[in-house]
DNA sequence: GCGACAG
DNA sequence: ATCTTGTCGC
């Protein structure tokens, strides 16, 4: 890793792993309290050089109207490791996060337990906020941990679903299957809040 | 040296 | 993810 391309700082992969086990033993896989769910969100973080854009976009599940986005710009800390992706998005995450109301679910793009250590960024996103979270993938993560993940088969592209936390895997695959629009390969919430993240990082940059 | 593993 | 036009294939 070249010193200048690579912002790896401060990391340390051995005490993220110590963060991850530590994290992932706190999910806990139940059923929602009230199914369906009726707002539902998703979070996506944009980059612009080094400056970071999250964007979370709520609907209302039932009707799939689009509510409100939240938008928050913040600082890229690190660059992407293979199953340490929360410690590239998760701050960005955070900081929309905190302005705004938890949603009854909120669907992540990245993988929830199916990690080689139980935690990736929909896991930890949703033990640290103690929110519903589904990991939705278009890509498998080597190492990750057999039978923890639903695959949906669209076409060209496949879904990974997986439980982030505070959901079942059979609900969270329920929840992704309705949320399925023709015009991306991620489910509408995660492809409204990717173009409202890259919309922002923009015109707020 | 080759291969590769979310975003 | 991001750099970026035309191009191959259904």
């Amino acid at each position: 890793m070249s010193a200048v391309s690579r912002r790896a700082g401060r990391f340390s992969a051995g005490r993220a792993e110590e963060a991850q086990r530590r994290l992932g033993a706190l999910v806990e896989i139940r059923e929602l309290p009230s199914f369906p769910p009726r707002v539902v969100a998703g979070v996506d973080v944009h980059y612009e050089g080094s400056r970071a854009c999250a964007a979370v976009a709520f609907l209302e599940y039932a009707s799939l109207r689009e509510l409100k986005t939240t938008t928050a710009l913040s600082y890229s800390p690190l660059d992407y490791f293979p199953g340490f992706l929360a410690f590239k998005e998760a701050p960005a995450i955070f900081k929309a996060l905190e302005r705004c109301e938890k949603p009854d679910v909120l669907l992540v793009n990245g993988h929830g337990v199916c990690h080689p250590r139980g935690c990736g960024l929909a896991t930890h996103v949703g033990v640290v906020e103690k929110v519903p979270t589904i990991g939705v993938a278009l890509g498998p993560l080597a190492g990750a941990r057999p039978g923890s993940f639903a695959k949906i088969e669209r076409g060209q592209s496949s879904l990974y679903v997986s439980v982030g936390n505070l959901i079942t895997l059979e609900q969270a695959e329920k929840v992704v299957r309705r949320l399925l629009a023709p015009e991306s390969k991620l489910p509408l919430p995660l492809y409204l809040a990717h173009r409202a993240a890259r919309l922002a990082a923009r015109s707020r940059g």
